[in-house]
DNA sequence: GTCTATAGACGGATAGAC
DNA sequence: GTCTATCCGTCTATAGAC
């Protein structure tokens, strides 16, 4: 066919390896999956993983990166679109939320190409204890929440930085429990009716946007005006 | 000084290795944990473990039994009180919130005898990939849950039962990452000023009651009576 | 790039003396 | 109840042939 005899599997054993260790990653965790479940599933050698990733914590490391650029890339470009639209430079706290948790949710709902999986797994390693983890997590997750704790800020003058920083880590802790748990937990087994992600979104969008804009518990003096929306909670 | 040359430690080393488990299983997960590093912190024999409590699976079970018990049957009692001081039969929503979370908060108060430390396992432990873990936990919670839901059906009238389940999920993961995350997580490493956990409560809450209360996405015929509680969130 | 074979460390669990 | 010593399995990572 080619020149030369190429090499069997060049890039497509990287690809294999990465979706496998995705989806095993998810179903039982980064620890308890062993690089022997990996190369199997992914129908590799072992020693494939250390020569294409070099340590297992690579492997973990490129797993997230791999969507992950992709996925803060979609918020920042949504938070773009939203500012460069607001109406009198006043940005709505709804369509802050939306850019953050919107991709988010969009990527949860392809459950074609693993992104489902993927935001599955996302979830719950934001409290994995592995400490590697967790500091790559927060580097990669460290311009984005910057940019959208500012936003939030400016769309909310009045109110305490602090309050919207614990808000905004309220909310994250309801989205990811949102995809994480819908199966994966079985507290609600067999409660839901319809576990469809695509209809998660109006539903959390509703609740997120309810609790953002509470009244304060500490801070009375604030007036209700800059807690609100112009808007309710509307479906998507 | 008794009778007859008594076992040296008998029940006092069941719980210095329960001690040792949890806080280890919190700052390692579950998976990451020896027996051999618990032992040691314990200062007991490895095989103490065995003998006490069988299997590592055993252990991690009555680790969590231990706290569960006492936290879930004080949930128990606060709904029941909420209940009998309803006035007109009509229970606010925000105080069967209260009876929920009220006590979870307050045992991650308590620093001084590890409920703090073990409210932070739990909060992570609920999305555990392990399947034992998991279903144990089910078990654990489902009569709780049964108790709850029920209670803030009723409460909230003519909104759907699968929306409040939706809000409840949210709810529950919203206060576990606030719980877990507060210091594990470094997502916000820094930025917050203040992490007493005493403070979260009144935070907490208004955040919570503002989401279970907001607008229905996609059920705009139900009345805003329905979702209102009669008074704003106020600080504990 | 792919493979086999194995090194080297650590895991949970147990047997049996005291 | 406590202890030592050990079995046996699995893990990550690597060396070296092809």
């Amino acid at each position: 066919m080619s020149t030369t005899a190429p090499a069997r599997h060049g890039p497509e054993t990287r690809h294999r390896i990465l979706d496998a260790a995705e989806a095993l990653f998810m179903e039982h965790g980064l620890d308890a999956t062993s690089l022997r479940m990996i190369t199997t599933q992914a129908a590799v050698n072992l020693a494939a993983v250390n020569y294409h990733f070099g340590s297992k914590e690579n492997l973990i490391q490129e797993v997230f990166q791999r969507r992950l650029v992709d996925l803060n890339r979609n918020r920042l470009a949504a938070l773009d679109k939203v500012e460069r639209e607001a109406t009198g430079g006043r940005v709505k706290p709804s369509k802050v939320l939306e850019a953050f948790f919107g991709p988010a949710l969009e990527l949860a709902c392809d459950t074609e190409h693993g992104g489902r999986t993927f935001m599955q797994l996302l979830g719950r390693t934001y409290t994995d204890p592995n400490a590697f983890v967790r500091k790559f997590l927060a580097e990669e997750y460290a311009e984005v929440l910057e940019r959208f704790l500012g936003a939030l800020y400016q769309s909310l003058p009045g109110v305490p930085h602090e309050e919207i920083l614990w808000r905004f880590h309220f909310m994250m802790g309801a989205t990811s429990y949102a995809i994480a748990g819908t199966d994966a937990l079985q507290l609600f087994a067999g409660k839901f009716d319809d576990a469809d992600p695509s209809r998660l979104l109006p539903r959390l969008m509703s609740f997120l946007l309810g609790g953002l804009r509470a009244p304060l518990a500490d801070f009375g003096e604030v007036p209700d005006a800059s807690l609100s929306d112009g808007e309710g909670a509307k479906a998507a």
